[in-house]
DNA sequence: CTGTTAGCGCCTTCAG
DNA sequence: CTGAAGGCGCTAACAG
């Protein structure tokens, strides 16, 4: 069938279409095509012309088995519905599609199981790069551990796992907490409760240290009572509210380890007529778009979602290069951003 | 080498080591991992043990180049960080994992180039099939007409296509703006702006032609005057609100296109001490969970986002078992979602 | 019940 | 400068 009669039919153009009709063979095609040096340029002219006329796709699983490569970078995140994540992702996005890879997206849904059922899909769709925010659930890493046996560029953010080493991006979570601590007790805070995340990830493990350190380096005691172990998500955050008010605890302000648990707050301690900042202040971390949307607007730790993004894929792409023994761990820098939701004093 | 050698190594185990080592043929290995009736018992059970033991993992690309296809859905969304957008993903994924299916997600970011980019790179990455919400610059529909004639199913969602032909899965939006406009002429409303989408995307015409028809139904005169083409950002939403407010064009009510509209506008009429509902109701479409957060909480008409996606995805299936002639159009339901922000009776 | 054979579409050595 | 040949890993006729 000649390649006229193929096209017309929506069959898939292929090397040997080409080759057919300019009666050479596929492999002057397959270089042409990839302008190589060694082929003649009218050869190489003709043969761009007809694929051109015949909108030749290259078929990248042929091309792919043969390669080893997919040229795809798979990112797997807890839940995409976060602004945080999201923006991440446009991060990453960015810095791949420029160097000519694709991003294939997972989501575990902060489920254990989903998180590994993904990473084998990903392994078997072979790509050549993974870049992960473990679920809230993941304390066994051993479905990560068969990228780095394979040599695949293996990417943690955000949330990083304990008991593997492999490149990071984070950001000082220690410092952010500590600083926006620091700023509640500048603003005369006493009894600051702290909303913690699942305490088996060591970005909750970091913020909480921080709140620690800013209450031991201002002379206030470390009070476990004013510690609640809450999530990430706007609903724990109301429901340990509630705890807190039902317990008569008596806080000044309250901490949380993100601000969809900070709006979470706000929202039940508006809803009991509990004035912010002047009964409660309420801080979080993150600067999601809901901080300016809240009122009073929310203080909260800004990170540099889509920086943390470029910075993960960067990473990939040297990794993929010169695949080196030694991994990278890059901690990008916070930015206390402070709204009305925290400030007691000059009001 | 052997299987254990190379699975030592960290090689890649194929059909051929775990044939090898049992002594049978690849087709052998290959059908009893497939659970073929045609094998030994004994036999498959073997196979079965081998390739658990060496955690064989089969090469999705070079099946994928044989059955010519990839078990991949390619989904194309404006942007990923709209909760809209993701929760209809959430839904997508839910069903196509279930059904055996990868997910691949692109972001056009409303960008009519990168949108034909994507789409190129899913053709040749040979998905299954794509599910879109197209960018709000795209007119020319060329890049989806190669998936319609490799009979690649193709499915349109929320931003549904003008000039081709295909399954859609949408709401009723005229019928939800209908409703919600009709909510606030009940409440006392006589002159309701309404800030429209991008007007060369059909939900956005929609919308409109429903805010006008519920005025004329209840005798109010259309007035060009009180309708805004805005977008679909925050950002417009804040810039509409401020020159409707300089053109000092004299209102009881906002219809934003969505939410992200909606919140920009009660954030601009908030900030110039402008009451809502008492001086200007505000409504919006989609409920966002935004909606809930802003003060006083925003009337909004609820879409299924969810069910959305589980509609698309279920289309995909129902096309790839047997690819009709005829294209399906899902039309869901919307729900008027009252809320503070356009309560001016009964307070 | 199992093996042989022949590709899927592409890329690259090796020969001219 | 170009062609022939082989193979990436898997699958499915077609034979036994």
């Amino acid at each position: 069938m000649s390649i006229e009669d193929r096209y017309k039919l929506n069959k898939e153009i292929t090397l040997i279409d080409i080759a057919n009709e300019l009666n050479v063979s596929k492999s002057t095609v397959s270089r042409a095509l990839q302008n190589h040096h060694s082929i003649g340029a009218e050869t190489t002219k003709a043969v761009h012309e007809l694929a051109k006329k015949y909108n030749y796709q290259p078929n990248a699983i042929a091309s792919s088995l043969f390669k080893k490569s997919t040229k795809t970078i798979g990112v797997i995140v807890p839940i995409l519905s976060h602004y945080f994540f999201s923006t991440v992702i446009a991060g990453i996005e960015d810095v791949a599609y420029k160097a000519g890879y694709k991003v294939i997206i997972c989501q575990s849904h902060e489920l254990y199981e989903r998180e590994v059922i993904v990473s084998k899909t990903l392994l078997s769709a072979k790509v050549d790069g993974l870049i992960v925010s473990v679920s809230k659930e993941t304390v066994n890493m051993d479905h990560f551990q068969q990228f780095l046996d394979k040599n695949i560029p293996l990417i943690f953010f955000d949330r990083l796992p304990t008991g593997i080493q492999s490149n990071s991006v984070s950001v000082d979570d220690y410092e952010g907490a500590f600083k926006i601590v620091e700023h509640l007790i500048e603003q005369g805070c006493k009894r600051i409760a702290h909303f913690t995340g699942p305490l088996n990830i060591a970005l909750a493990q970091n913020r909480l240290q921080g709140y620690k350190d800013a209450l031991r380096k201002h002379h206030i005691p470390v009070n476990d009572e004013l510690i609640y172990e809450c999530g990430f998500e706007r609903t724990q955050g109301i429901t340990t509210t509630e705890k807190l008010l039902t317990d008569q605890v008596s806080v000044d302000a309250i901490f949380a380890v993100c601000d969809p648990v900070a709006i979470g707050v706000m929202l039940t301690l508006k809803q009991k007529s509990i004035k912010i900042p002047h009964d409660i202040a309420v801080v979080g971390f993150n600067d999601d778009p809901t901080a300016t949307v809240i009122d009073p607007p929310l203080t909260t730790v800004a990170q540099p979602a889509f920086e943390i993004g470029v910075a993960a894929a960067d990473i990939f792409l040297k990794q993929v290069i010169g695949p080196s023994r030694s991994y990278i761990k890059e901690v990008l820098k916070t930015n206390l951003t402070i709204r009305q939701s925290s400030l007691r004093k000059n009001r």
